[in-house]
DNA sequence: TAGATTGTTAATCGATTAACAATC
DNA sequence: TAGATTGTTAATCGATTAACAATC
């Protein structure tokens, strides 16, 4: 029963409630409705209260829902409440960007080791291993890892998806700006700049022409 | 007429597109079908050919578009053929590494300066300036600056945003893991890495059952 | 009881897909 | 002409929103 088919859309919704829910203040009341929680996230309330009712167990009327239990409800739905082994190949800037950031844990994520084709250290500053591409294969088999985060450039990121497919990972986060092809089953999470930057982009284009119709209104005047 | 609404859906898409585009190699054919860019990328054709429809004047029947005309008008569409100014909050790993990536230019994308609460270099590697947080809002009125990113810590993010609107920043792309309250007409594009974790960790969670089940059923026999 | 709030059922909206006519 | 391909119109699908009944 606890597995109700989720949809994306909901799934890619939760972290938000999460993160909200978390950094409440210590002095807050126990419990929070969907109403606030929709006020505050700036979304409709129906939705948060359906998006919450494929995790919870339900809130009460009157009083809401009890917030704690929420936050154990989401993480757990998320599988953030046990860790994930992931490793990341490509030790470039954006690579150790990632390896340094110490906010995965909370999200059950662990790095074991990084990979580069050109290892310029033997470990990172963080004093996670870092070995040659060449033991990809392998060092996935041995630990059984199932992620794999690409950091890669664009040209290298098929070659070492296919890799990591070989050595039994099964999601892989792709953060090089090209298109994976891999079977089925195996899941690729793109983490695309290029989107975010269109979309802000375009906004961006109408906006100035707005303005530039404001003006010219004006002007007419 | 230029002017289609295009929807967010379909803006997403563009850039997936362009890339693979662009890497075609040299000596490929003038032209492209949409039905090829579709296998290439694992789409449906319709879908493409829809897409294509928004931004290209059209591509002629047994023949495809033209490829070279199809990356201006995508590119045109997308405003990367005239480059944004930016700047960038918060001088920690990872803006110093988004500060260093190259690529943005490709997306008319120019990042002016970096801000920082307590700076430690008054220049970036890539020598770009780096000026205490202190300067923020004049300096976005006095370069005209219309997209702030920020890569703050999540209790910042908020102070961050409205000090960029109160210099009359018009979009946002946020990369601290936190909702940001904004008037209407700024648009905030979130870069949430949370996010792209929560698919892959449930798409494991997902994998990690169904193989346990497969076992079981094998015990049973 | 009244009112806030939940959860569910139905209606709307938007995006994707399918079917088909048009064209080179 | 035949076939590949485009573009459009209609059908389907899924997700969001609205309406309402249930409950503390």
């Amino acid at each position: 029963m606890e597995s109700k088919k989720i949809s994306k859309s909901v799934l890619k919704r939760l972290p938000g409630y999460l993160a909200y829910l978390k950094t409440m203040p210590e002095g807050s009341a126990p419990h929070i409705s969907a109403t606030a929680l929709a006020n505050a996230l700036g979304m409709g309330e129906v939705q948060v209260r359906k998006d919450l009712a494929m995790v919870s167990d339900g809130g009460r009327p009157k009083i809401g829902y009890q917030r704690d239990a929420l936050i154990d409800d989401i993480e757990q739905f998320l599988g953030y409440d046990n860790t994930t082994d992931a490793i990341l190949i490509g030790a470039g800037k954006l690579g150790q960007a990632l390896m340094a950031y110490s906010g995965f844990d909370e999200y059950g994520l662990n790095i074991l080791a990084a990979f580069d084709a050109n290892p310029k250290m033997s470990r990172t500053e963080e004093g996670k291993p870092v070995y040659n591409v060449a033991k990809l294969e392998q060092f996935c088999r041995t630990h059984k890892v199932l992620m794999g985060i690409i950091t890669v450039p664009a040209e290298h990121a098929q070659s070492v998806a296919d890799q990591l497919i070989a050595g039994g990972i099964k999601a892989i986060w792709n953060f090089a700006p090209t298109h994976l092809d891999v079977p089925a089953g195996i899941l690729v999470q793109n983490e695309n700049m290029a989107t975010s930057l269109a979309v802000l982009s375009v906004h961006l284009k109408a906006q100035i022409k707005e303005e530039k119709g404001q003006q010219a209104g004006k002007a007419e005047n």
